[in-house]
DNA sequence: CACAAACTGTTAGTACACAAACTAATTTGC
DNA sequence: GCAAATTAGTTTGTGTACTAACAGTTTGTG
């Protein structure tokens, strides 16, 4: 049945062409849905294990105490977050009391951003659950497996 | 470098534990972070290939050309969207006059939806589209990692 | 020096995405 | 036959995520 030509079966289509419609369209076999899918257990396994933060929230939090200190719009830069996007980010964990911001003397339009010391603490307290988070993501793959779709997955950033 | 154990280099853990802390959590490297970043490339791949409709509503109109009809929760089963979500999609759908709802007489908290003839001919129009986001997105890998990837993506469903 | 270009942060608007709480309708289990 | 459980859809609230437009600020270049 593979090599079974389209036009036994197919409606609307031209035979030899890249014009093949509707028919043999299938929306669960297509990247972006099926990781839309593996993005919905990831989050479940994130809220479970780190009901604390969201993933972007934590990102952030995680970011910002590996470098020490970083302007806002650098922040969302180093991690993919969109300048309007980082804003509410920052915002949250500022009124949480997980970060801090003051503006930068030197250049007047920079808000500068520190981790407080609750910032810390909470981040080094969960960050044990965040590797287990990526783990329990990966779970049902074997350990090559894993490699394997880590290396390829990075192809594709 | 493999299998040097974690003692030499880094700080604050334990050893044979699972109490490893912050030193070595990078950001970078974990799935979630990465697939957010291919999930960026994907969406921007497919928004300038198919403006006309964001992912989600895309889906949920080429899984209703597939089946023809279903009611709004059930079409938010098969496609894996939230009911609270899946009203908004419908909605905007319903609004473009690309969908269109009744209710169904033998279960009346039911609304039948359906594609619009307009709704038909668009999906038609775009699904060749829709295939290119797919083979865009994989565009970084060989034939033979796409396959690869693929099955090792669907194992993390 | 002046001024255009680039950058930083902000706001408004649109669109997911999920949790929780609620109404109405239907099905079930005793 | 009817209360309890389930299901369908809605609403509210929170949190991304991106676009577009905007106001200050800084900087590079003529």
């Amino acid at each position: 049945m593979k090599k079974m030509p389209l036009s036994v079966f197919d409606t609307d289509h031209h035979v030899g062409d890249t014009m093949v419609t509707a028919a043999d369209y299938q929306l669960e076999d297509q990247v972006g849905f099926i990781m839309r899918c593996v993005n919905q257990r990831h989050l479940s396994i994130f809220s479970r294990l780190i009901p604390e933060l969201t993933p972007t929230q934590f990102s952030a939090l995680a970011k910002l105490c590996a470098t020490g200190q970083a302007s806002q719009n650098e922040l969302g830069r180093m991690i993919a977050i969109d300048a309007a996007t980082i804003k509410g980010v920052v915002d949250r964990l500022k009124h949480r009391g997980l970060i801090s911001s003051e503006s930068q003397p030197s250049d007047l339009r920079r808000l500068i951003l520190k981790p407080t010391e609750e910032g810390r603490i909470l981040f080094h307290q969960i960050s044990a659950a965040a590797r287990q988070v990526s783990e329990d993501t990966l779970k049902p793959l074997s350990e090559k497996e894993k490699h394997v779709f880590m290396k390829l997955l990075d192809k594709l950033r």
